[in-house]
DNA sequence: TTGTACGCGTTATCAG
DNA sequence: CTGATAACGCGTACAA
């Protein structure tokens, strides 16, 4: 049997070529297809009040009839604005992260935006790199979570792209969301001391990072507003290895630490693999609290005690505010939204009686 | 002092207004200021080598005098070509879809490519949404997740925008990467049932998505393999707290199950909670073992047993893969790439001797 | 080697 | 209410 192909429709009248590809249909197309301007294809896909029912219904019609899709290049192009924002984040592997990506999305989404992810790694460069990307792309805005406090937002500000930067502020003035790290971490080392740890360690950041430092002074704080406690200190690199390898040293030492005060989920992790090296037991050998809740804490043993972040609001709201700072192009003065994050209190930083 | 305000280069010779925005410098406003045409600048800055090189000198000046940066809105309409990947999951909350992405945001900014992140939560509406929006902002190509073995990605066929399917395949033949899971789910079983758990239970996914399916496929097998073994089964939704239901439900049976087989992470977590609600002992009560390794369960008591799937690389390689056609446009027919999961046996899986 | 002119697909302006 | 037309910013064929 011959095969019996279908018929081809070809625009402009156009001979068909070995290997040729039938053209991505455009506003063009629909209008010839229904008889009308391409200009008035585009007002009746635009909902455009101005134009006779009857036409809208014909290019609708049309549309579908040559599987026409808006090319949303020409459209930024020609709107020179875009449905994307930015989000930049140290490890998306993070959970704190991980929620706070979902929050972005997920308010994002929900005015018709996408995300575009970038992870930073804590790297100055690649940084600079996806800030670069970003602003070449015209995305509308960004969501920042910064390296350190000089990241250079002055070409973004130059582009008029908006940014809220979050987690961790910049020296500079900006919309910024951002979490009570020295408080939460004070009422973290407070408690662990309340609860009779004599000898509470830190395991923080690289100094480069301001959560790291803002934790670190709660510590601190808490522990000279009690006399004779001594001043235990690593900095990691907010990584699960690399907090394994500081709590060994600390271990390590003469006078090792009875308690452990980590500055966030996966240096947590980290911890509690160094002290299982060791056999130490958490909530009876020594005491453990982490900033962030994971999904995990709970169900450790004994449970682990945190400083949870909104971190899921957190994203919302920052995605909220660009969006905002979108509708309303004139300049206002910078907001800074700043939430309070809530020690948890489960087994492992509690201290059984002496026995 | 009277205040000595810098002279301001305007274009065109326009007269300044109160609250005049200078305007975002363009390919044209560097030809000006570098006294050469457009097109020597598009090259220049393209390093087209049929340029003097004193030219490509001038411009590079002229470009970063004015502050230029390219609009890649405008080169993609030109070029018809996008940097961006599209990635499709059901949730970045989920371990392994976190790992995937960064995964696949690794390969891609490799070849200075961005990820557009979507998730769709198990949801065809959000799916279908998310692939038409990845449509018209004409990504380079898609990496999706799909929700069922019905997705239709017919239309991105027709914009001749490449797919890269992975962890579940499509009825329809494409490009996909996919992890053995029905072995992984015999291995997991036959070592529970190996280890001397009778009432071994699996908790799945939902029926709609192909791993729920292949997992408890394998997980039938093994317990067939061995006669007179019930099969005791619940569907859950593959998030923490549907699990947490459905293992409720097992355990208030009249003949409880004594181990469990779960088919991703976050259940993982959900079906322990229900555990620790009954004051059942993982690795003594109860055995243990779950698809997918989560940076957590090493560090459970006991360690959690997991079927690890090679998440990160295979994210690396649904990105790699897609930009490989992406270079060659010709039509290749479909690969289909197969990992392996790894059994990976900790306690939690692990049967006390009868005492 | 360089410049001119056109087109990528849309939307906005301006007549009719 | 509708249609021509210009412009968004860039890359490239073509001419010089």
């Amino acid at each position: 049997m011959r095969s019996n192909p279908a018929p081809v429709v070809r625009a402009r009248g156009e001979m068909a070529t070995v290997g040729e590809v039938t053209p991505t249909p455009t506003i063009k197309t629909v209008a010839e297809a229904a008889g009308v301007s391409p200009a008035s294809v585009s007002r009746a896909l635009n909902g455009n009040p101005s134009i006779a029912p009857e036409i809208v219904e014909r290019v609708m019609r049309a549309a579908d009839a040559v599987g026409y899709r808006p090319n949303g290049i020409a459209r930024s192009l020609r709107t020179r604005t875009t449905k994307v924002i930015a989000l930049l984040i140290p490890d998306i592997g993070n959970p704190f992260f991980t929620a706070v990506a979902r929050g972005v999305t997920d308010a994002a989404e929900a005015e018709g935006y996408t995300v575009l992810l970038c992870n930073t790694d804590e790297d100055p460069e690649k940084e600079r790199r996806h800030l670069a990307v970003a602003e070449q792309a015209r995305v509308a805005g960004v969501v920042l979570s910064p390296q350190g406090r000089d990241t250079d937002i002055s070409r973004l500000r130059q582009s008029r792209i908006p940014v809220v930067v979050i987690d961790r502020p910049l020296r500079e003035k900006t919309d910024a969301i951002v979490v009570r790290s020295f408080a939460g971490a004070r009422a973290a080392t407070s408690h662990l001391i309340d609860q009779g740890w004599s000898r509470p360690a830190c395991v923080t950041g690289p100094a480069s990072a301001d959560t790291a430092r803002a934790r670190l002074r709660g510590y601190r704080a808490a522990i000279r507003e009690h006399s004779g406690l001594p001043e235990i200190v690593a900095h990691a690199d907010f990584r699960q290895e690399g907090a394994t390898l500081a709590a060994r040293e600390l271990l390590d030492q003469p006078d090792p630490p009875d308690a452990f005060f980590v500055a966030n989920a996966p240096m947590a992790l980290g911890t509690l693999a160094a002290l299982a090296e060791r056999n130490l037991r958490v909530g009876s050998d020594v005491g453990f609290v982490s900033f962030d809740d994971a999904p995990w804490a709970p169900y450790m043993t004994p449970p682990i005690s945190v400083v949870a972040q909104p971190a899921h609001p957190l994203g919302e709201r920052a995605a909220r505010l660009l969006m905002e700072s979108l509708r309303t192009p004139t300049e206002r003065r910078p907001r800074r939204i700043t939430l309070s994050p809530t020690l948890i209190v489960r087994a492992s930083s509690l201290r059984p009686p002496r026995g």
